[in-house]
DNA sequence: CAGTGTCTACGAAGCCGTTCGTAATGTCAA
DNA sequence: TTGACATTACGAACGGCTTCGTAGACACTG
């Protein structure tokens, strides 16, 4: 048994803007996620820093060290990340039903039309399957 | 002008548990909050009384206090605070995109068949229009 | 009135998240 | 080697959230 399961922390709001700086840039040194990051921000480097070694240490980043500049990568998918934020909300505000969910979520804001029809073939599976 | 528009802050934790109580049973005392709250939980009656003190000051909640017992009710419908919560998360952790968000969440749980229905109609709102 | 119970008010402690200043360490060029 | 610079490590401060203990105000009963 190498590992049990240890599920990962929800992360903060910090630390979910340097997991999406690290989702889309792939692996990255502290530098790179802070230049990233200061587009509309204003955080210290040594802020990013210390995030960083805190995610290390919670298991959120897999830190790379073999080099005297540190890479960090996200030690969870974006979709598993989403998934368990989600599910956290439903849970804390929608009582765990996720039409109510889905029904804010659509008036708010507008989702892609391959998005849409993907919406509609979830639906035709989760309804139409068995009437 | 007797009142100028001040958005209410997203409610925390402990205070959005509050919040669902209120909207579930309509204007409460402490007491009462405080019991419907236990129901799993354990938390003291002062801990409730303190939250509601400072839901109070934050202007989460409206008190009235013409009664030795005071009573308490949400300063915001349910489904405000709601779509406030899903535009945050939206925002934080999906790049606004509210595709992926329905996703996860038609995938997370279930969603009854009137919601679901409610979901098509507004695709079809959405999509439909303007092709 | 005296006693008992309920209620609100207040302060403080503990924890966590965020931020940053400073120190220590490593790197490289002149 | 020395100096300049980049990088990591560490500690501390600050604020917000949550919790609770204690005190004071009020009400009712006998």
């Amino acid at each position: 048994m190498p590992r049990t399961k240890k599920p990962l922390p929800r992360p903060t709001r910090a630390e979910l803007a340097i997991l999406r700086v690290l989702w889309d840039r792939g692996p990255s040194s502290v530098r790179e996620v802070h230049e990233a990051i200061n587009v509309g921000r204003e955080t210290g480097y040594t802020t990013v820093l210390k995030t960083l070694q805190i995610m290390t240490a919670k298991g959120l980043v897999i830190r790379d060290d073999t080099q005297r500049t540190h890479v960090f990568q996200p030690a969870a998918q974006r979709s598993d990340t989403q998934r368990q934020l989600v599910t956290e909300l439903l849970d804390r505000a929608f009582g765990g039903s996720a039409g109510q969910l889905i029904l804010h979520a659509l008036e708010t804001r507008r989702a892609s039309h391959e998005e849409m029809a993907e919406i509609r073939r979830m639906l035709d599976r989760a309804e139409g399957k068995k009437p």
